[in-house]
DNA sequence: AAAAAACCTGACCAGATGGTCAGTTTCAGC
DNA sequence: GCTGAAACTGACCATCTGGTCAGGTTTTTT
């Protein structure tokens, strides 16, 4: 990966002395929370030290530079982003398979969602930090699927789609619930989502996906419209 | 509007001086412009007064505090966001009704990214600015018309969707053609979303929109598997 | 045309922030 | 337990930025 190449920490398997490992995790978290709340200009050393419980000099021991810092929090999320897709493949049922797919980006939302703020924050103001991990990595990953999915259409698995923007239409959806809760939970008049309400949200992206691709989903019955009302105003 | 309370300024009304009608009106773009791609700690009041053409001073002179200046944005951005659902009623037609909302949503996406940039942005980081905003209108704006998409589920002329997520769907699948722009050229393969990738877009999101309800899409043609596998590709 | 009001701006300032550094403490290997 | 390296940190600094202000110019009103 292109971006941690600057920050030369974040291997895993560098044994860079083992007190950094712990502590640079701790830093690492910290950082992601501050930068997800406040945005990268927003973000301050000093306050990411302070969440981070140490010494702003010892962060900056850490980490060269701010920059340095929001690049390595980013690498780690860049990770975590393409690990994702692998159950679309050609051979795999559609309903099964984008179900996963959906589901997965879900969890990632409830679970994680500074890594995607994070992440959202950095696509709105142009991506100039990962610009080349999208027009690379992510992209190729893209096309793939892409072919799987049009594959699946053409042989009749599924309606005819657009795969690459049903993909941002997926993206779109769920990540929707991790960068924009604050709307979310406005709108539905609570303080936070409860994992019955993320249950909630993921039964109706998966409606939404399962039924653009013209399958039936499980919550519900049918694709098309079922009962066809006696007083058919047509 | 609670929001530009605070501002005293923007009022459309407001015979506040000729020459600051006019004046207002540069700043306000540049700040958009400026704002949408720093977020708000990013953006430097000298930069707005240089897009804008301005002194740092004169700037200062229209808009209190860089705070009082982006609640004023804000403020015009909001009124963009609220004329828009006014096509979902009861007694429409669903499919025609909420064509209508996704090309609208679509439409701001294409003409005024920046607009959308800015408030994503602004709900990102927590949406301090618009909580008021999103907890009162907004939520009774979508509680009305979630109610009119549940009654056409009664009626049996959709098939039933959790209307208030539905609403969450077309938001961020809309949005994220101007607020993930970078992201979706750089999977595109461009530099910049051509009229015809809008096109494209928006007859996809239309696809999903109405294939969630069960509604049939005009750009294909059933809303479920019409040709079976060994079909003739059409 | 004079007075008042509105408009405009260069120069300046106080506070915040990223980053440096010299000196100290802790750790690992011998 | 000795030694060199790694880890750590308080104090400090240069710069940037939001905001002020005194004084000037233009427009409007009387």
């Amino acid at each position: 990966m292109s971006i941690q190449a600057d920050t030369g920490v974040d291997d895993g398997a560098r044994l860079k002395g083992r007190i950094r490992q712990r502590q640079e995790g701790a830093m690492l978290k910290a950082a992601e929370k501050v930068f997800a709340r406040a945005g990268f200009q927003g973000a301050t050393m000093a306050e990411i030290a302070d969440v981070a419980g140490v010494p702003k000099a010892t962060l900056l021991y850490y980490f060269a530079s701010k920059e340095a810092l929001y690049r390595a929090v980013l690498a780690n999320i860049l990770a975590l982003w393409l690990a994702e897709t692998e159950s679309i493949t050609a051979d795999a049922d559609p309903a099964t398979a984008l179900s996963a797919y959906v589901r997965a980006k879900m969890r990632l939302s409830a679970r994680r969602p500074d890594a995607s703020r994070v992440f959202a924050n950095e696509i709105v103001h142009g991506a100039t930090h990962i610009g080349e991990y999208l027009r690379t990595e992510l992209r190729s990953t893209v096309e793939k699927r892409a072919a799987v999915i049009d594959q699946w259409a053409a042989e009749g698995r599924i309606l005819p789609v657009d795969a690459t923007h049903l993909f941002f239409t997926i993206w779109a959806a769920t990540q929707t619930y991790a960068d924009f809760d604050s709307q979310v939970c406005a709108v539905l008049g609570k303080t936070r989502l409860s994992p019955p309400d993320h249950e909630r949200a993921t039964a109706h992206v998966l409606t939404v996906v399962l039924r653009s691709c013209g399958l039936p989903c499980p919550a519900h019955g049918a694709a098309t419209i079922s009962p066809p009302p006696a007083n058919t105003t047509h």
